[in-house]
DNA sequence: AATTACATTAAAATAATTCTAAACTATTGA
DNA sequence: TCAATAGTTTAGAATTATTTTAATGTAATT
């Protein structure tokens, strides 16, 4: 459980003024080790429940991308219907159920080495991510 | 070069009218052997382009996804800004440019067997894609 | 404490996509 | 062949996610 003051410090250090709206949206990605995903929508939701003092969508927004460009959230592209966002910002891979919605972790050393045997000149590989679609066994 | 009777014999064999609008979005998607990728908009100028005339932006929409439910064609999901479909609908993986916004190709004997050590019991694994994103080099 | 630069906000704007319901057309079967 | 029907197309309205605007508020700097 990370305090306030940590976070006031994370914000301040790269760059970002920690307003309350920020330190709230901290502390509730943040604060536990288990890392999660969630969209903008989860993510008002769980502002709404934990604080009575509201944030706009907006700054939701705002903030969201700002941290995502700090590196502190990773964005998680599995349909165009929305975007998702991962607090675990590790190099991992996903399963995704279509039937359920659901979207697991796979860490990156539950995957085997992966070999591209391909190259673009003057293209530089940054990341490779394994998307596992799976269904749920009737 | 594949022409309409065939067009028109693949949308009746699959339970779909062969309309004079989907028959000319199959000659403009399945006419070559070299399969592309494409967005909503850019196959409306497609379509522009080819054919006097139009079609409306619902009717697109409807086909591509009707083609999509038929598995003629398969969607990309890079970002979640817009929604990318692929001709080509054997399995195989992806380069994604993020400076440039290209995408390209990776076939699946291009990349090394990948070996997913995790199971998630009452899960099966329908398809394993691998989006790798590059950079270009300054 | 005053200034300045950055943040937040509600509301409006935008963009992609879906819905609606009326008009149209391919198919079916008398 | 032709009417009935079931599926299709369409323009435009509706919806949804996201971004912009411009006014107000607040943290940092002097």
């Amino acid at each position: 459980m990370t305090k306030s003051v940590e976070f006031i410090e994370k914000l301040r250090s790269s760059g970002l003024r920690p307003t309350k709206q920020r330190i709230k949206i901290c502390e509730i990605l943040f604060s536990s080790e288990k890392t999660f995903h969630f969209s903008i929508n989860e993510l008002l939701e769980l502002i709404k429940k934990q604080t009575s003092d509201k944030i706009s969508l907006a700054t939701v927004y705002n903030t969201v991308h700002a941290f995502q460009k700090k590196g502190y959230l990773k964005e998680i592209t599995i349909n165009a219907d929305q975007s998702y966002f991962d607090t675990n910002v590790s190099n991992h891979h996903h399963f995704y159920d279509e039937d359920t919605k659901e979207l697991i972790d796979i860490h990156n050393s539950e995957v085997g080495p992966i070999k591209i045997n391909k190259e673009i000149p003057g293209k530089k590989i940054k990341s490779v991510e394994v998307l596992v679609k799976v269904e749920t066994e009737k």
